[in-house]
DNA sequence: CCACCCATGTAACTAGTTACATGATTTC
DNA sequence: GAAATCATGTAACTAGTTACATGGGTGG
């Protein structure tokens, strides 16, 4: 289980509020792990029963704000967690289920939405770039955590544009198997 | 949900038992879709109760096997479930938390881990290899299903090479960030 | 006869999703 | 004052995992 290893590290880097953890997802840490808000604060909830973070109310004390901040015992937890045996990646895309049917009964005219998908690896493309030239490009001398941040940053600039080319070709094939 | 319409290609593919089916998934179709024998045996009862596939006992009747074909309705289902629109597609990869663990707090000896990972990549890339030289490249001539098949393959050759490439990069940075 | 593979399942659990709910604050 | 965003949650469900169970057939 990842989540709260995550909801850890985040929260290392900067102390905030779950609302706060979900944003962030959404962001940089969503491109290789997503949560909605409901799993964030339930895992919050076991993390702070765990003993492994704790909550103050926010400052500004009219709103339920809670800012999570992690405790010795839980930066423990992370140490011991990294050092299991990494567990085999799981693949798991829909996409080539569909591709595979498809091709077993097709032509279903898959070019379409192979379009669609290829618009969204674009967005995200791009979404990565823009974070590449703002915060590590833009830089004369990375710390060793903004080197490691940005290898990680490049696995999904390099898997975006690996799809995109693989796509292409495949948008290729599927005109010419199938001219509608 | 995927695993029925997985289960419904593999069966149109070729009709056979759960038991056949958990291997299939341990090869081919379990590059892009990993599922255990337990869940397979489940959704083959489901599938049978909606009426999309049938069983017939073995011929071989001392054993308990048997065999399911998918029904016209299962034909029907997996059309309208190709056109539904795809889904974004779900990056869910622990090492990167690992990593991103080890930016924050580390380091932690990541290196070691990777290279593990950098072994099993190396593995899965020789096996579909294999597969490529064995059902692709020995062909003259390949059919509709076969070119869209071979896509699908080169798109797991390919996401292995980029990780290993990927890994062998930060495998060099690791070294030089942190000499042991 | 022991180990391994074939073949099928049940039961209990965990992680993740979807739907619903509430109230405060900020922005137009 | 309406709409959007901030902020937190509960409840019910679904998919996937882990552990356990059983019995027949095959190879050394």
């Amino acid at each position: 289980m990842s989540l709260p290893h995550a909801l850890l590290t985040s929260l290392l880097e900067k102390s905030c509020s779950g609302y706060d953890l979900a944003r962030r997802f959404d962001k940089s840490i969503g491109f290789f792990w997503q949560a909605s808000h409901q799993q964030i604060y339930r895992e919050l909830a076991r993390m702070e029963a765990a003993g492994w973070i704790f909550s103050v109310a926010d400052s500004n004390s009219r709103t339920k704000k809670r800012i999570y901040s992690v405790l010795p015992s839980g930066v423990d937890e992370l140490k011991r967690w990294v050092d299991l045996p990494t567990e085999p990646i799981m693949q798991r895309d829909e996409f080539f289920v569909r591709l595979r049917a498809d091709a077993a009964i097709g032509p279903l005219g898959m070019a379409e939405q192979l379009q669609k998908r290829m618009q969204i690896h674009q967005l995200k493309l791009a979404s990565y770039l823009l974070i590449e030239q703002r915060d590590f490009l833009s830089h004369a001398k990375l710390t060793r955590q903004q080197q490691i941040q940005y290898m990680i940053l490049k696995a999904g600039i390099l898997y975006e544009q690996q799809q995109l080319q693989w796509s292409q070709h495949l948008l290729e094939l599927l005109v010419q198997l199938d001219p509608h």
